[in-house]
DNA sequence: TTGTACGCGTTATCAA
DNA sequence: TTGATAACGCGTACAA
């Protein structure tokens, strides 16, 4: 057997009909002979006939097919993002192809150039910590393709947005750690040219301001790498003079939280007594450390379900803006564990 | 502007030649002036032409897509595989498409059905747990297509696999615990119908026999789940009888070995003093977990990138088997950390 | 109820 | 050096 496919040719040539007769019989259609139907259907089946999805995109435009744009596929937060995706797409019979742009932008505007040679319905983008220019995406939107944008999403006019409240969440975690009777909570924040860095960082800073707590700027740190090693190398300046240091920590996200509780026990503070830590993103570990670490659970697959549907709805009812929304915001959830816990 | 992608016709048309002069000058096609050459390109530039890689994989029967099934997206180890297998495709102009069977044979092979439907050149997988059955892979053989699989994979002929060296990365793993001076080792097992799992416990008995000690069935316990909690529970049962507690564990996978720790922890057990822990994929959080974890390490991307490869080896040279072997096996490597060292 | 003819975008073949 | 035509597999308007 050879890899040549069974095509409707094949199965009009056996039966002699013509290849519409088969088309429609296959599909259904009415004004067709249940016999005809009944003779067309046996033969597919025995021929093992698969319709050839190629040649049907050529033929109706439509790929059922979308795209997906995304930093790295090696990153708990993004794999379940991903999942969610999938998952959606597969219940409504889409197919899903998966590039990764290593935080690079020249890789992200080739993937997206690939994506349209491909004729992809709609496209899901988290763009990369280069991006700063959107040139490429607005582009793509002035030729009317289905854009939805999640995670990481861009100030433009007119694009819609699935994130999760960056802004409560950064409150939220900066808020129980003022609870706990934490003072001086150094912000490791992330990279600059994010929305998501931003709100969080906001956050914060709301969170101080009701307290009455004044912001001190030299209690905010960026991290562009966000990485175990940065915020290593960062916390053990910031924390070996005794006279002066913080007693918490809010981390952009967990991995860069664990770079900082290394740190801290490395100088032989101790964490909650000493130094309480609260991370971003409730990666897989976070339960697993030593203390467990609190962190501001975010719905990934809820988020990749989420922005499928709305980009899937775009795609069928060819509507730009189907909830006529700017963003969908969904709710983060703030995970207690000991790492925070300096009272009890 | 609209969606509407301009095509050779287009340019064909704005010049008043033929779409084949067309297609031949974007090629760089011999037997074409230089003049028409540098008309058609910039006319293409100015219209913002895009070849459709639809038409182009009907027209040649080749889509330069390649399909990859998977268990889990949400999986340390698979992801660092999908990024290897992304990146090699990547840098050979081949897309990815992506689907996950949540560990369900029902939807391994309907997404295969859905995959073969649009053309895939090749095929990469990764079986789920409930696929004992392999007529749904052998008859896509029969077809010539060509398929790699990799980290799981079947016990059929002609196949060509990559996995990592399971055998010798549970022999190491056994025997640095022996070394250590543990003696009663348990191997918390993985699901029993993968070849991984019987591959490591092999390791794991081969090392025991080396060292001369006695095999304890009771001492073999199979995981089927293999999840934290499964683990907890299974470990708590045989770590609470003080008399003939086991001295040491050899987990199946990190997770496994995570929820082992807590169980021992929770009766109070010192690790690595009592008890001593090893894991198997380093999984992120392995350096992070206190105590650390010794694990052993596969190389995930390394496997996603030599599967690719030759994936494409096959696709291109219309070879079915290009190293004529059967298996390709990469290496493991013991990462010593805290958990396991009870000498230091 | 069924068949014929055409087009989706591209390229290979043959002819000019 | 260029053009006309057919074909990849399918669906559909139109004709029969």
């Amino acid at each position: 057997m050879k890899l040549a496919q069974a095509t409707i040719k094949d199965i009009a040539r056996e039966l002699n009909v013509s290849s519409s007769t088969v088309s429609r019989a296959l599909k259904d259609y009415p004004g067709i002979s249940d016999e005809t139907k009944k003779r067309v259907k046996e033969m597919a089946e025995k021929l093992n006939y698969r319709p050839n999805a190629v040649a049907l995109s050529l033929r109706k435009s439509k790929s059922f097919t979308i795209g997906v744009v995304i930093p790295e596929v090696v990153h708990f937060f993004f794999s379940t993002v991903i999942s969610g995706i999938e998952e959606v797409a597969y219940k409504n019979g889409y197919n899903v192809i998966l590039c990764q742009t290593n935080e690079k932008l020249e890789r992200e505007i080739s993937s997206v150039e690939t994506m349209l040679s491909n004729q992809i319905d709609g496209l899901l983008v988290s763009y990369s910590k280069e991006t700063t220019d959107f040139s490429h995406f607005i582009k793509l939107m002035e030729m009317e393709l289905p854009i939805v944008f999640f995670d990481r999403t861009p100030n433009i006019e007119n694009t819609v947005n699935v994130t999760v409240n960056d802004f409560n969440g950064g409150y939220q975690a900066t808020k129980h750690l003022i609870d706990q009777g934490y003072r001086k909570i150094l912000h490791l924040a992330g990279p600059s040219n994010l929305t998501i860095s931003k709100k969080r960082k906001e956050g914060y800073l709301a969170a101080l301001n009701e307290a009455g707590i004044p912001v001190d700027e030299k209690l905010i740190v960026e991290c562009p790498i966000a990485n175990e090693k940065e915020s290593f190398e960062s916390c053990v300046q910031l924390f070996k003079d005794a006279d002066n240091r913080p007693d918490a920590i809010f981390a952009h996200h967990d991995i860069v939280a664990a770079g900082a509780m290394l740190a801290v026990k490395s100088l032989g503070l101790k964490i909650p007594e000493e130094v309480g830590v609260v991370g971003f993103s409730n990666w897989q570990f976070a339960s697993m450390i030593d203390p467990p670490l609190t962190s501001v659970m975010q719905p990934g697959s809820k988020i990749g379900e989420k922005a499928t549907q709305i980009l899937l709805e775009m795609i069928n009812n060819k509507v730009i803006n189907p909830l006529n929304m700017e963003d969908l915001v969904l709710d983060t959830e703030l995970l207690i564990r000991k790492s925070s816990l300096k009272n009890s």
